[in-house]
DNA sequence: TCACCGTGGCGAGCATTTACGACGTCGCGA
DNA sequence: TCGCGACGTCGTAAATGCTCGCCACGGTGA
């Protein structure tokens, strides 16, 4: 690959004034710069990337560290991201981590290798080393979720217990009183490690039933582990062979969901007449599944937005170690109906009455 | 962030002997390495990895262009690439197009300067710019359905034909002969550009079509423009506006199958009885459908592996410039059936005789 | 004639790697 | 015991491609 000083020699010029040209200055007369364009496209020269940033001593690259990118989520989440950070003159690196603790730590390196002027993470793992290592290179970062905020990192917190209280009050509503929560865990997870995301969720979920006590919601939990859809169909295979008894069911993700929604389905239950179903994220599916899956939504739009926002006033020294707050909403659409008594028969538990329905208004 | 300088200084050797040490090669001795390590850990200290390639002159980098990171389907394939690249000791680089021929121009401009060692290039959108920038580099590269190859350039054809052709003969043997292939353009299509890997399917289907002349096999193809799900819908709508005639339906990609299912469950058609549909990708949540959908897969996973060894073998200089076939196959599941009468009257068209149904063996 | 401005060259970094060479130590043979 | 060569260890300096501050040069206007 042809380098600046192949250009300059073609063009009859110095190296700095193919930089200049290179990068636009304007205080090259324009015969000049008309000779050196011309070699520039002739040799096809593209400055080096790599010589550049160490002589400017500056990047302009933005990282971002996510469990997935195959998680439609996510990809969504990285696409506004990125329109954003180019809308502001950066560029961005990307990296996935598998939800492995290990790979976290040496995508930040990377990261940090790649001297960003700044980095978000949005990962449901998250370790103390990689606090320790970014506190010290005090390299300005945003994490989504984790709870620790400092001079250099912010935090955007995402509203679980918001989104979750207006689905359950949603359920409740509709005079649901016996709701299950199907949570699942990425496969390569080692269940020690706290994984974010999954249990802000379901603490959110905990607290948020608490809240509704008067009503005599009673929660139900069930876990499963592997990737989304399968697990969440084996949850709620699971959580009938556990003779857990729910007439609504609330999946921690919308992968998660289609897995439910599929499980119900093969086990002869109508959505929503049987049973209702929430989901978690709308994604852009929901709208066309069968029925289309009321879901709370987290608005990624916003989200990208927020990240870069704040990441930047963090670079820039002003706003930083803030925690935001990213609201979210329920979505409905068709996949939970109000409570019928006849639902009962088609669980094939006991009779046992759940109290009358509320008052829907 | 410290500099290898500071590390040296603070370890009491030279920055050579610090960059041996960094580098992992065993001709430093272990007191001195053990107080370089030291120091190192002390300092936080990462390299800086544009000082490291500049140096090196060489980057260990793979780059990979897609049109759309938050397709799941390019997110799963970039996983794949990802892992088989690390395996072979490469970093992968990451850029999204949005469809936009000049966002891929500017793409790999960038991956050029970033030095890749090799590029991937798997978009549906494709320029003569580019091609003549790549040829010049002489950078090794890879693409996907681009039919081009040269001395450094390869690609991978993905057999379109193989797949079509068996959903079409499958189609067929139930007794379908008038199938509607729903096509749809990312939005911000610029239609006169040919996008690659959709006409290449329309092209694949309708030469299927015509070896199944004999079965009296009818094509229709309905268009639409937009992101795929909507798309599908409308598409499916506009096809029943036209007035199109037809008992099955092969979708170009599944996103596009979700709107046509969704298309058709509104429109009061049961799937499989009345329509039968097929997709194209066999994505995750295919087996999650309700009905769960028939699609052709494309296997990700060898698609990965098979961009990067050829990309590893184009950039050792053996075996460049081959076009490489990925065969597909049908993933049967339940969204499509046998051809009964009955469902001629859900369609309210004209009772006009479709000839007797195949033998279906 | 002088000051000033527009233009473009010069050279010093930027952080790292790597070839090469210096230095010291050790062993072995005379 | 001395000397020489080999080897292990580490430092020196050049090179990588580019940017940017500074300066020189020539032309223009007052």
């Amino acid at each position: 690959m042809a380098s600046i000083y192949d250009v300059a020699k073609l063009a009859r010029v110095s190296t700095a004034t193919v930089s200049a040209v290179a990068n636009g200055q304007d205080k090259v007369e324009p015969r000049t710069r008309r000779r050196v364009l011309a070699a520039i496209k002739k040799l096809h020269y593209q400055p080096n990337l790599y010589a550049r940033n160490l002589a400017r001593g500056k990047t302009c690259l933005l990282g971002l560290i996510v469990s997935d990118i195959a998680n439609p989520f996510f990809g969504e989440v990285t696409q506004s991201i990125r329109q954003e950070a180019q809308a502001c003159g950066y560029e961005l690196s990307l990296a996935s981590t598998q939800f492995s603790g290990e790979d976290l730590v040496l995508a930040v390196k990377r990261m940090l290798g790649m001297r960003v002027t700044g980095l978000a993470i949005m990962t449901t793992e998250m370790t103390a080393e990689v606090l320790e290592i970014l506190q010290a290179s005090k390299t300005p970062a945003v994490f989504e979720d984790v709870g620790t905020v400092s001079e250099t990192i912010s935090n955007i917190r995402i509203d679980y217990d918001g989104g979750i209280f207006k689905a359950v009050r949603y359920l409740v509503d509709l005079g649901h009183r016996r709701i299950l929560f199907v949570r699942t865990y990425p496969e390569s997870t080692e269940q020690e490690r706290p994984l974010l995301s999954i249990s802000l969720r379901t603490q959110a979920f905990l607290k948020v039933v608490k809240q509704f006590e008067s009503s005599r919601v009673e929660p139900e939990i069930v876990s499963y582990t592997g990737p989304g859809p399968k697990a969440g169909q084996l949850a709620i295979q699971k959580a009938f062979d556990e003779r857990k008894e729910f007439t609504a069911a609330i999946a921690i993700a919308d992968p998660v969901a289609l897995g439910v929604l599929h499980g119900l389905h093969r086990r002869g239950l109508r959505i929503p007449e049987d049973i209702s179903v929430v989901g978690f994220d709308n994604s852009y599916l929901c709208e066309y599944l069968h029925p289309p899956l009321t879901s709370v939504d987290i608005p990624r739009g916003r989200l990208g937005k927020m990240v870069v926002d704040c990441l930047i006033s963090n670079i820039e020294g002003k706003h930083a170690g803030r925690e935001l707050v990213l609201e979210t909403n329920l979505v409905v659409r068709e996949s939970a109906t109000c409570l019928i008594e006849t639902s009962r028969a088609h669980l094939g538990r006991s009779g046992k009455s759940l109290g009358r329905p509320l008052d829907l208004r």
